[in-house]
DNA sequence: ACCTGAACACCGTTCAAGT
DNA sequence: ACCTGAACACCGTTCAAGT
């Protein structure tokens, strides 16, 4: 097992995170480590600081590649459309074990892609006219929805791992069903704190109940 | 710096935890060993794990604190006290170095205590007469805005920890500044979703809107 | 009751050197 | 261009032994 995929081959960025994310599914973030992976590579650690930076910029690919594994969704109402998207990411983070941790960390250090916060934004903006666009909040309901996306997820992410091991006592199950409700019930209410939607088609009927609220900043999106 | 706290006097789980708190502000939690700790203690590394099973346990304890310190708020509506209650825990969080990703993996773990979920269940049965609560529905909204509240905290917590090592073009005052804009309509959103509080005094007036949409289940609370 | 000393099995990262 | 070999400065945890 130790050098077995030590082919005289030489290693690839795409390959090396291949290998790393179905080592993070059968260890878990805490032992996904550069020795770890340096070994089911057959290769020495200081071979990985070839391709990567360091240990943080490997596990952003890693992230990127489970949030881009995101399914699309199909057409629908701006809210059919947000919550779908968000349902695709959830699932996207709950599919690789501690995934949710991982892009959690990986975001919040300023590493990784926007493709979350962007398939987000472009889903509240549907197909409203430019008129009705109010892009200050466009991002920051974005951002807000990701927050809650990833803190529950995170949540639910270890304590599924955690009841694998019997510290908790509810079965894998459970855990994941009562969560989808949770998760469910958490996009219900923040889609009820949009505005409502403008109607498809009805250019001209400008909504400004939220521009009148806040102060117009610079529409420079910022990353999340 | 080394052995300077180092009397012959012995520590105490609370002893240890208030230098681990503070070890925390200067280092940051990747940096906060149990090999530092001890030397901070001046005491043997070994001897640590007299009065804690393991470093997670002990995070625990430092995860319990930071939310215990979260400052009590003033009566008022219910929607008032729910945000009130969520701006305290923002706070405490905050204001610690790394808090919220410590409180948030302990939680995870389902380790730690219950304070931040009971804080948040009292505020949002407020005043109701026993009759128009569905406890269930509490929890759950308990849930939610938590899980809201920590991947919010984390996210910008990381975040500022980044711009302080230059990694970020904004500067710290600007991210407390625009993220504290995010948590306040992050709230908004969610406070939109719950049903309307029952006036108080109204007593059997009882609101079923919530309790008809969903099963009953067990009304034990669930540990968050 | 509380801690020391020593050990075990690990880490991330750097850097000269090889091919 | 891609990797080896060796080293540096660390980890968490266990356990016998001391006081």
């Amino acid at each position: 097992m130790d050098a077995r995929d030590a082919r005289a081959e030489r290693h690839t960025r795409d390959g090396i995170i291949d290998t790393a994310l179905s080592l993070l599914e059968q260890t878990g973030l805490p032992d996904l480590s550069m020795r770890r992976l340096a070994t089911a590579l057959g290769v020495q650690p200081s071979a990985l600081y070839w391709h990567f930076e360091n240990k943080q910029e490997l596990l952003a690919a890693v992230a990127d590649r489970i949030v881009a594994a995101a399914q699309p969704v199909a057409p629908g109402s701006r809210d059919e459309e947000v919550a779908a998207v968000a349902h695709a990411l959830r699932d996207a983070l709950l599919a690789h074990r501690d995934g949710a941790e991982t892009v959690l960390s990986t975001q919040a250090l300023g590493l990784g892609s926007d493709a979350a916060h962007l398939r987000l934004a472009a889903a509240l903006v549907g197909d409203a006219s430019p008129a009705d666009i109010v892009p200050e909040d466009v991002q920051a309901d974005a951002r807000v929805i990701l927050q809650f996306i990833l803190g529950h997820a995170s949540l639910v992410q270890q304590r599924i791992q955690a009841a694998r091991f019997g510290a908790f006592p509810a079965g894998e199950a459970d855990i994941a069903e009562s969560t989808a409700d949770d998760f469910a019930r958490g996009l219900r209410m923040l889609l009820a704190g949009l505005p409502a939607a403008a109607p498809p088609d009805a250019a001209g009927t400008h909504d400004a109940s939220r521009a009148a609220d806040q102060p117009m900043r610079s529409a420079t999106p910022l990353r999340q």
